[in-house]
DNA sequence: ATAGTTTCTCCCAAAATGTGTAAAAAAGTG
DNA sequence: CACTTTTTTACACATTTTGGGAGAAACTAT
C-alpha cells in the first residue's frame, strides 16, 4: 500500500492543512504509525515522511563523513524538519516557517509519491508537473520503453 | 479476449463513469480481477489498465536508475495514478484531480486500447483522434505495410 | 506580579464530497 | 415486438474536508 494519487486541497490561516484520508489509512496499514515529518525540498515545496522513512534517511545524513557536504545536507533538510500529528479532522498543523517557504496560502496539492508526500501551492505544482512533462517530452523512447 | 470499441457514456456529477460492460467481462476473463488503476496520459485524457498490468508498469520505473528522469515519470504518471473499483452499476469514481484534468463533464468517450483503456472527453477524443490521422497521412506507407 | 493580549489546541458543526441502492430509460438481442 | 441487459438518473446515507469558536497556555506591558 504506498500513497498514490493527488489531491486538491487546502490550508486554513492557522496553518492547518488537511492530509487525504486515504493518506492517513497508509500511514497506519503500511507504516503502524500516524505521524509525519515534514521539510523542504528542492522544487519550493515540502515533502513529508512517515517517521521510519525519516529516521532511516536522518541516519545515512548522520553516518555521511563529516565535510562540508553533510553540513550543508543537515541545514537544508535535517534543520528544517518537524515532526507533525494529526488532529482529530485529518490535518496537520505546518509551522509558518515551512508555509512561507513553499507560499503556501490556501489551495494546495498533495500528492501521494509512493513512499512519501509531497505539498505544493497549486501554482507549484502545475509549474512542477509541467516541467516534468517537458523534460519527458524531450525523449519519448524513455516512456515507451517502460511500457507507457 | 482484448479492449476494443469507442463508447459515448458518462460521467454523473459525482465523478462516477460507467464502463461499458464489454470491458468488465474481458477484466475478469483475461486479467481475473475487476479492477483498473486510472492515471493521466499525454493527450489530456486518461488511462486505465488492468491492476496486473499496472504493477509491472510501475515495476519498470521503480527499477529504471534512479535520476531525473525516473523522478519525472514518477511524477507524471505514478503520482497521480488511482485504484478505482466497480461498484455496482459497473462504474468506477474518477477522483476530482483526474476529471479536472481531462476536463470530463458529462459525456465521454471510453476506448479500448487492447490492454489498456482510454478516457476522453467528447472534444478531446475527436481532436486526439484527428490528430492521429493526420499523422497516419503522412506516412500512408505505414499503413500499407501493415496490410490495410 | 497581574491584567490584557495573542497564540495555540482542542472540539464542534456545516459544507462538500464520496458511496451505495433502487428504479427508470435506453440500447441491444432474439 | 417483447425481453434482456446495460446505462443513466435519482435519492438517501456515510465519510471527509473545511471553517469557526471556546478555553488553555504563553507572552507583553504596565
Amino acid at each position: 500500500m504506498t500513497f498514490q494519487g493527488e489531491f486538491n486541497n487546502s490550508v486554513d490561516p492557522k496553518g492547518r492543512a488537511s492530509i487525504p484520508a486515504k493518506f492517513r489509512e497508509v500511514l497506519v496499514a503500511t507504516y503502524g504509525d500516524e505521524r509525519l515529518v515534514v521539510t523542504k525540498n528542492w522544487e519550493d515545496g515540502l515533502t513529508a515522511y512517515p517517521v521510519s522513512r525519516w529516521e532511516e534517511l536522518k541516519k545515512n545524513v548522520e553516518k555521511s563523513p563529516a565535510g562540508k557536504q553533510k553540513n550543508a545536507a543537515l541545514r537544508i533538510v535535517i534543520a528544517p524538519a518537524v515532526e507533525c500529528g494529526f488532529d482529530k479532522q485529518g490535518r496537520i498543523l505546518i509551522p509558518e516557517s515551512l508555509r512561507s517557504y513553499a507560499a503556501l496560502q490556501k489551495d494546495i496539492v498533495v500528492v501521494g509519491m509512493v513512499d512519501k508526500i509531497e505539498i505544493y501551492s497549486q501554482a507549484k505544482h502545475a509549474e512542477v508537473t509541467r516541467s516534468s512533462a517537458d523534460f519527458i517530452k524531450e525523449d519519448p523512447q524513455y516512456m515507451a520503453d517502460l511500457g507507457f
